[in-house]
DNA sequence: TGATCGAATGACCGCTCGTCCAGTGGCCTG
DNA sequence: CAGGCCACTGGACGAGCGGTCATTCGATCA
């Protein structure tokens, strides 16, 4: 049984996390100031110190927390599914559909690739969330290995193909949050899952 | 004839241009202070702004310049070939090439794809550096399109396929620049070119 | 109901950084 | 060679940031 201090505790960590990734959304990573996601939050700034040492902290859980959730969709898309083109369906399907369903969260994501800032901030970035990225490329490489074991798919180096598959895949994320209204979310992961697979060359019927 | 001005005016554009990538490929975009990129330049602060207006100018005048490089470069390797996926090879190679031979121009080049910033900032960067990738985006979605159009290709949205091939490629050479001792630079545009055309399906013998 | 507590506040501090500008010294000209 | 010109310098300045802490005040309890 929770205390009521924790639901409240819980809930001002959970309102001031929204906020950040809205502030973030809106005005980019390094422009996103305390003072803002403060007022977007409804609380002073000084109350965001009362839950997160500082801003960094703020940030990087604030990213976890989000992020957490999508590499669970990812891993259960893996898991409940057999066939390497029925893997693949299921993770793009996963990660349009988080990505649809957050859109603040898209901006934060894509800061945090790169490390930006001073050496001192960007080895606690190598540490926290960069690792983030690595094992998911590495967790997908690993399946598209898998499939070259099996015999699906041609060998060629899994850990570059996956870096090409999940950055190309974000760029169409991204175009589908810039567009005003996008096509069927089903239509662009048949695009990309066929672009997988065969490629752009017309195929010789067999 | 160039006037003796002119010739030292373009030399300290240059000098501090070049400086200017070099600290933000070190720093980062955000933490790239005129203070450093000054005496990197081997200059006074306040010369920079004898040259440019701002640290915006600055930045903008710095990726227009070593991006133009970069599309006449791909501009060339389209126009010098005739089946796509000559074409395609060319433009890896050109792209591989381009950012192996300016190692510093990368960093801000990834910073500026994002808009970043207060929203005065983030118009004038719609403005001027956006465009430049949205150009060249279309600019390959054309190539493309014509070889839809000939028949050498299946028809699918070929803005789509250009964001896709373009974000991925850009993967593998953030990828070839993290890595100490990265493959032959031929060997990843095979892999890319291959993977472009056929995808990763085993093709059936025809 | 009065005493107690601690979560929330926001004025404040120290600092960094972009920008400005008064001063300087090397070069060109008459 | 004298004198003016102007490219260059670098300290001064203020805006704005993250982070602190003395103060406030509604909830809780004896």
């Amino acid at each position: 049984m929770k205390s009521k201090e924790e639901v409240v505790h819980e809930f001002r960590v959970q309102t001031i996390q929204d906020a950040t990734m809205r502030v973030i959304a809106r005005k980019g990573m390094a422009a996103a100031t305390i003072q803002e996601i403060a007022d977007e939050a409804g609380v002073a700034k000084g109350t965001i110190y009362l839950y997160f040492r500082d801003r960094e902290e703020l940030v990087e859980k604030t990213f976890e927390c989000a992020m957490t959730q999508l590499l669970d969709r990812i891993d259960a898309a893996i898991a409940a599914n057999e066939k390497l083109e029925d893997k693949i369906r299921a993770i793009m399907t996963a990660k349009l559909g988080f990505f649809s369903a957050n859109r603040e969260f898209f901006r934060l994501y894509l800061s945090l690739r790169m490390p930006e800032g001073t050496a001192a901030t960007q080895r606690r970035q190598r540490q926290h969330c960069q690792p983030r990225y690595r094992t998911r490329t590495e967790q997908f490489a690993a399946v598209l290995q898998q499939a070259m074991d099996r015999g699906e798919i041609r060998a060629v180096d899994p850990y570059r193909l996956a870096l090409f598959i999940m950055e190309g895949s974000t760029a169409i994320i991204l175009e589908r949050l810039k567009e005003p209204a996008s096509p069927d979310e089903q239509d662009d992961v048949d695009f990309m899952t066929s672009f997988i697979l065969d490629g752009v060359r017309k195929r010789s019927r067999s």
